[in-house]
DNA sequence: GGTATTTGACCTAA
DNA sequence: TTAGGTCAAATACC
């Protein structure tokens, strides 16, 4: 058995060690001088890596359902992690429990909970129903240690009407335009407001502006991840993708892409971060890794990347996603508003700057 | 008057 | 013991 064990863990680190190399030489062909290097053969590079980091992970999932307890429970956060680059259902029933028990848990660091940071245009302001499409409720702020500004708490305004025991901590970070957004717990509630918030009409984006007197509420949001350990892939000068590799909850990587014209990142960001999560994509599910929009669905054009992004696609990717979500409120009629939201066959969105004005 | 926010006190995991 | 997280009374806002 510890034979075994050891041996498994010598082809553990050797898969990891091939990822390394592969990223190395992809790294260098994306930064090196010579532009004959193709598209293709990045992109074959890049299936490479992601084979490598999968055949570990695999062995991983193993050794974690053959391992002590305690090993099981750090596999499955591990599991839980974004950073898992499977496509198949990368949890069985024994790690599901696992979590489940990780969630019951009082001790803190084991809540349900994961994290991701937003870069915020200047004057937008976070405040507690904005940029994620819930309505938040401010019970609390605490000056943390080390950190220039007091944390916020909130949780979610249907707690005592519905018991949603969901809450958020909002860090605005010492770099000033970033917040760092922690979401523990999942929606339980129903929010009828849900959807258009986070996909709001002009109309509605209006309305909203109308009732906050706040100035500091008015104002147009950009979010830019900029997860602090992270590993970033490069499909080009224009197009990373950064996946979180110690937030154990986040839920999708986040599709940069560089020119200063395309909204798309914000788009990908509010429409499959924040519409379809935290609560739509139960991180306790398995299947909320499975999300992956491969960089051949965003035909490129040269530079310009084109968004070839199909209706039918993506409704093949959700549906896979939320078809097993334990989430109540994680039904196709959210995701029938996201697509009434998105015109898919004329102009994608991304130009439309009020599109994502909250 | 109802609801949301602020803030000091309290609780508890580490 | 301490820092992070929550509670709840006071206050502000609509």
């Amino acid at each position: 058995m510890e034979g075994n064990l050891k041996l498994e863990q010598v082809g553990l680190i050797s898969d990891l060690m091939q990822g390394e190399e592969l990223t190395k030489k992809l790294h260098n062909l994306m930064f090196s001088s010579s532009s004959s290097t193709s598209h293709e053969t990045k992109l074959v590079l890049i299936d490479k890596i992601l084979v490598s980091y999968e055949k570990a992970l695999k062995k991983l999932k193993w050794e974690a359902n053959m391992g002590e307890e305690d090993t099981k429970i750090t596999i499955s956060k591990m599991m839980d992690s974004p950073c898992s680059f499977t496509n198949e259902s990368p949890r069985g029933e024994v790690l599901d429990q696992e979590i489940k028990h990780k969630n019951v848990s009082k001790k803190r660091k084991t809540m349900d909970s994961w994290t991701k940071q937003m870069k915020v245009c200047s004057g937008t302001v976070l405040d507690g129903s904005l940029g994620d499409g819930y309505n938040w409720r401010k019970y609390g702020q605490k000056d943390i240690l080390g950190a220039k500004f007091p944390r916020g708490y909130y949780r979610c305004t249907h707690r005592h009407a519905q018991g949603c025991l969901a809450t958020k901590q909002v860090q605005k970070s010492d770099e000033e335009s970033t917040y760092e957004i922690t979401y523990k717990g999942r929606h339980t509630c129903i929010q009828a407001s849900h959807a258009k918030k986070a996909f709001p009409s002009k109309s509605k984006t209006c309305m909203s502006e109308n009732k906050h007197h706040n100035h500091q509420k008015n104002k147009a949001q950009e979010e830019k991840i900029e997860q602090p350990h992270e590993t970033t892939f490069t499909f080009g000068p224009e197009f990373e993708v950064k996946i979180d590799l110690e937030t154990k909850e986040d839920i999708f990587p986040s599709f940069f892409f560089s020119s200063p014209s395309i909204g798309l990142e914000t788009m990908i960001e509010n429409h499959f971060t924040e519409t379809f999560s935290p609560a739509f994509l139960s991180p306790s599910t398995s299947e909320s890794n499975i999300f992956c929009l491969s960089p051949c669905n965003f035909g490129s054009s040269g530079l310009g990347l084109s968004v070839q992004t199909s209706e039918s696609d993506i409704t093949d990717v959700v549906s896979a996603t939320t078809s097993v979500n334990n989430s109540p409120i994680a039904n196709l009629d959210d995701l029938d508003l996201f697509f009434d939201n998105v015109d898919f066959d004329t102009d994608f969105p991304i130009n439309t700057p009020e599109y994502f004005t909250l």
